[in-house]
This record gives structure tokens, C-alpha cells and sequence, in this order.
DNA sequence: CCCAGATGCTACGGTTTTGATAGCAAGTGT
DNA sequence: ACACTTGCTATCAAAACCGTAGCATCTGGG
């Protein structure tokens, strides 16, 4: 896995440290995004996620799930399945404008 | 410019036209998520944005402008500085939340 | 127990994105 | 005229991403 950027280190485009940086290269790579969202009705096992994440290749859904999961923001139970930590559903619940914005951009774009 | 994600059409990742997966698929670019943020104090030039966004090379640094120009979240004015329209700075609004998590990231991560 | 099908992933190779560096054309100041 | 800045493009290399195949494990019959 090529690097998990973390809060208070240094990350891709940043040496700073700052919490918005580490974010921001988390979720600046493909498919981040979209699996945090997919996450959101809780367990899913790696098949099916694939399929809700409109096929996403499986070798980029393992990576992705790595770095999410080093960020704290998934685990992983016994049965296999992947699901939002606390944290993840508080970073879900705080992309909730995006959606709202993204639907009014449909009408001012 | 490789195709750009806007609402109502089918983006990378997603063929329903949903406002959320072309948000997802814009924002999901290496530093787009950046340049929004360090285009929130106002109008400025090209190579002042590079440095603010840590020296990002000028290629993709145009590529990303060239979106979010056609995205309709940026505008040039005459003197050639680059500025966020009225749906940006909303978008930037909608990603306070995000600021406001990061934050959070750093103690509880 | 044996087989078929499903599941979770990993290996591999090719394509696309991203990036570093150099540098040009136009504008500014002196 | 001259140096310097600014906005950006060209070129090539590195990194990220993707599609496909397939292996190992598990589950449910029969």
C-alpha cells in the first residue's frame, strides 16, 4: 500500500501536518469517496461492495479498504465484512452538504 | 481534458447521472479538493495558486483549472486570475463539515 | 465424502493519470 | 533595450489505476 496519510504528518502535496491535508489526500484518490458512501448501510462483504461501487476492480477496492482501514475509518469483523468505525460514520455524516450542494449544483451548473 | 464529470451525465465510476457520483468523481481528482481550498481568499494568479498548493506541477495544476472552469465552480477573470464563482465558494462552504471532521481525526485517530 | 457454486482476495500486464523539468511568449518595470 | 515575472505548454518518466484470470477457503447439497 503506498503510504496511508494520516493527521499530523506529513502527506502527499503537504508536509505540514494539518488534519485538512491528510483528508485531502485520502480523499483525493479514486474511489474513495464513493466507497465511504457505499459503506453507509453498514456490514458488506467485499463482493458485494464491489458490485454497489459499480465494479470497481477488486484490486483497488483492497487497496482502498487498506487505507481506510489504517485512517480508522473501517474494520473488518469476523465474518469478513467491512463497515464504518465511529469515526467513519462521523466523516459520512459530515459529507452530507456535499450531497446537498451536489444537487443544487444540477440546477445552477 | 479528459472528460469532465458534471451532474445528469454518466462519469467514471457511474452511469446513473447522479449529482453525487460526478461530485465523486470530480473531487475524487489528486488535488482538486486542494485548489478549491487554497482558492478561498479571493482572486489569484497562476503561479501563486502552484505555490500555495505546495508547488503542484503547472500541468496539472492547469488540467484541474480547466475542470473546474468547465465544472462552473472557477472563473479567470481579464487580468488572468483565477477565482471561485458563486456555486465554488458554495461547494467550498459544503466542505467545512470536512475541515471541521479532520480535526476531530487527529485525537480520536 | 464429494462436488458445485459463492466469497475474499492476489497476480499480472496494460492503460491512464499524475508528475518533474524545461522553456516559450507576452507583459512589466527601469 | 534588458532583465525579470507571469501564464502556461511540451515532453517524457513515474505512479496510480484497471481488467482479467484465478487460487484458496468456505457453504450447501446429495
Amino acid at each position: 500500500m503506498p503510504e496511508v496519510p494520516l493527521p499530523g504528518r506529513p502527506v502527499r502535496g503537504s508536509t505540514t501536518g494539518r488534519p485538512i491535508m491528510a483528508a485531502f489526500d485520502l480523499l483525493g484518490r479514486r474511489w474513495t469517496l464513493r466507497i465511504l458512501w457505499e459503506l453507509r448501510e453498514g456490514p458488506i462483504g467485499f463482493r458485494a461492495l464491489q458490485q454497489q461501487c459499480d465494479d470497481i476492480s477488486p484490486t483497488v477496492l483492497n487497496t482502498r479498504l487498506g487505507e481506510l482501514r489504517a485512517a480508522g475509518l473501517v474494520t473488518q469483523d469476523d465474518a469478513k465484512a467491512h463497515q464504518l468505525t465511529p469515526l467513519g460514520r462521523e466523516l459520512h455524516a459530515a459529507l452530507k452538504p456535499l450531497q446537498k450542494w451536489a444537487d443544487g449544483w444540477v440546477r445552477e451548473g
